[in-house]
RNA sequence: GCGCCCGUAGCUCAGCUGGAUAGAGCACCAGACUACGAAUCUGGGGGUCGGGAGUUCGAAUCUCUCCGGGCGCGCCA
């Protein structure tokens, strides 16, 4: 039985034969090898594979790259499985293998099932992915769900490449936009108690959906609250307006199916048993990375009631920054990047060695400060690695044409509304066929289409092409099982060596592509990777289904020959594993028909 | 003024961490339905990868520099 990545395996076959030139003398010392990469050519005419090894390994071995390509193929030529190998160009090593290998790779898939594709990349090693982490003053929006999806299909794929994935929410209940917050609950209170409140203020909160707050805090305190001093009532109100925002926020999420499984409430950094961001600003003074000093006045656009102060800063400059940044506001306060120190170096403290933030774009300014920050209360015994994923724009239209958004009046489009309208599968599967780092035009009308132009349809009608031909395969194969865990172990034991046509041979090698796929995807943190992948395998596999008609003798189900039509499905099935594990790991659903 | 992101076919975008003759969809043109779902497929035209320089066997990809667009620029979060 071949393992999962083929790729993989030829990888370890040109190291082996570098390492056996190297037994030989051709290299002083054994180099490196990292370097060498092993790959689908574009071109299919050059083979299966190509390996750029000679290349790159050409001086070390004081030969030309086209002399360290003949040695290096003359030694691979030993493997019986490789049919041809050719040295062209600068010096690529061009290998076609037996069609065999990719043979066995639709088997290992098929047996494999859901697990074809999974991974130890990650060795176990724990990953704390943080996204959405919005302000629990509103329900999301939809650039909150295009981060939100995001991160959610990131941390699909790590878990599934073999990481141990913490999915975490960072709550900034603490700062004063949730005091404001509480005032305009107070307003809202006042009204549901019948008072008439009028235009609700500059620097409120207009939204109507602060109105059950303050229902529901009449119901509870009845008039008492509003005889009682702000100091009496705003820690009420916040409470029980950051409570309800934040189970709004939760359902919003779960109709998108994004799941967290820790909330982190910034008030806890400074409400535990001990104020942890004090505790961290002291242990960076310590060790000097935090002082006190001035900072020169802001570039740009001039800022009024800039003061030249002496003032506690944190010594960004020392790991990276451009300028170093204030931790204490003039009125002594913390600042958000302060409890943003403290809550990073939670995670580290918590085992995380590997952290992922997944920002919005307004964001991008924080990132050199944040990993001088991670970098900085990492330093000591262990060491914490931070990359910060900026999640772009999305731009939302109505076939073609923009639609407005007004946060100011608090009239604005909502996740909720969204997902309502077009469905989860279409929000997500849009969101993540795009790179975070570009801006997204989401399409409300398109996204509904069921057209090839809408590639969410296209590729969930791969798999319900592919289910409706196991259902059609009866007559032919009636012992087939309707169970699909049965039915891949039935189909692994057929002759698979019936599949020779060029396409069905090229429709393996896309499968067996999918290992490599998802181990590159998971280690780019690039999920939209995977949805690609999906498009393309779609594609081909709707072409093969197509070609069927003008040749009959190519339809997957053949009657009068089981022998070939067994094969023919055992191509299905690898196509719709693969099919139904990417869109999983987009957190799409892979449907059995469609409607 | 500074930092980050983007610039690839008419439009919307991929390009596998530096590989060979740069790809896909849409749009446009020309074709395929007595089928396992034509909700699909086949073929065609279309490019100075924003401009320039550099790094090396090799650059859309890395570096520098211009040009154009977006986001941000003590105490808001």
């Amino acid at each position: 039985m071949y393992p999962m990545n083929v790729f993989s395996v030829f990888t370890a076959h040109v190291q082996a034969a570098v390492k056996a030139l190297a037994a030989a003398g051709v290299f002083a010392v054994l180099p490196d090898l990292s370097r060498i990469v092993v790959e689908p050519p574009r071109e299919a005419s050059h083979g299966d594979l190509a390996t750029n090894a000679a290349m790159v390994l050409a001086k070390e071995a004081g030969l030309k790259p086209r002399e360290l390509a003949e040695r290096l193929a003359a030694e691979l030529s030993k493997r019986t499985e490789i049919t041809a190998i050719e040295v062209a160009g600068p010096g690529f090593i061009n290998l076609t293998l037996d069609p065999g290998v990719w043979r066995d790779a639709l088997r290992a898939a098929i047996l494999a099932g859901p697990d074809f594709g999974r991974s130890d990349l990650g060795k176990g090693e724990r990953v704390n992915v943080e996204y959405v982490s919005a302000n629990p003053t509103g329900p999301l929006h939809v650039g909150h769900g295009r981060g939100a999806v995001f991160g959610d299909a990131l941390a699909n794929l790590l878990a599934f490449s073999g990481f141990a994935v913490t999915r975490e929410y960072y709550i900034n209940d603490a700062g004063a936009q949730v005091d404001t917050l509480a005032r305009s609950v107070f307003l809202r209170y006042r009204e549901a108690l019948g008072e008439d409140i009028g235009p609700i203020p500059e620097g409120f909160y207009p939204g109507d959906y602060l109105k059950p707050v303050g229902a529901a805090l009449a119901a509870e305190h009845g008039r008492r609250l509003n005889q009682m001093p702000e100091e009496t009532w705003l820690p009420i109100m916040r409470a029980k307006a950051i409570e309800m925002m934040m189970a709004g926020i939760k359902q919003d999420l779960a109709g998108l199916n994004v799941h967290h499984d820790v909330f982190f409430s910034e008030r806890s950094l400074i409400e535990g048993p001990r104020d942890q961001v004090a505790a961290t600003i002291a242990a960076l003074r310590a060790e000097s990375k935090v002082y006190e000093g001035r900072l020169p006045p802001p570039k740009g656009a001039p800022v009024e009631d800039w003061e030249d102060r002496e003032q506690t800063l944190f010594r960004a400059t020392a790991f990276g920054d451009d300028v170093d940044r204030p931790l204490k506001k003039s009125d002594g306060s913390y600042t958000y990047f302060a409890s943003d120190i403290a809550y990073h170096k939670s995670k580290v403290d918590r085992g995380f060695g590997n952290l992922i933030d997944v920002w919005g774009a307004d964001h991008g300014g924080y990132i050199k400060r944040m990993k001088a920050a991670v970098a900085a209360v990492a330093a000591g015994g262990d060491t914490a690695v931070l990359d910060v994923k900026v999640i772009q724009l999305v731009k939302l239209l109505r076939a073609g044409e923009p639609v407005k958004m007004s946060k100011r009046t608090g009239d604005f489009v909502t996740l909720r509304e969204v997902v309502d309208e077009v469905g989860r599968d279409a929000v997500r599967f849009m969101m993540l066929y795009r790179k975070n780092d570009a801006v997204l035009d989401f399409d409300l009308v398109k996204v509904k289409e069921q057209s090839r132009d809408n590639p969410v349809f296209y590729v969930q009608y791969g798999h319900a092409r592919g289910q409706s031909i196991f259902r059609n395969a009866g007559e032919v194969l009636p012992g087939l099982s309707p169970d699909g865990a049965e039915r891949a172990r039935q189909l692994a034991a057929a002759d698979l060596g019936r599949l020779d046509d060029p396409a069905e041979i090229a429709l393996m090698r896309r499968i067996a592509l999918y290992p490599r796929l998802v181990e590159a995807a998971a280690g780019a943190h690039e999920p939209h990777r995977v949805a690609f992948y999906l498009y393309e395998l779609a594609s081909e596999f709707h072409a093969q289904w197509t070609k069927g008609k003008d040749s009959p003798h190519l339809r997957f189900i053949i009657q009068n020959d089981p022998e070939i039509t067994m094969a023919r499905l055992a191509l299905v099935q690898g196509v719709v594993t693969v099919l139904a594990s990417g869109l999983g790991l987009l957190g799409v659903g892979a449907p059995d028909e469609m409607r």
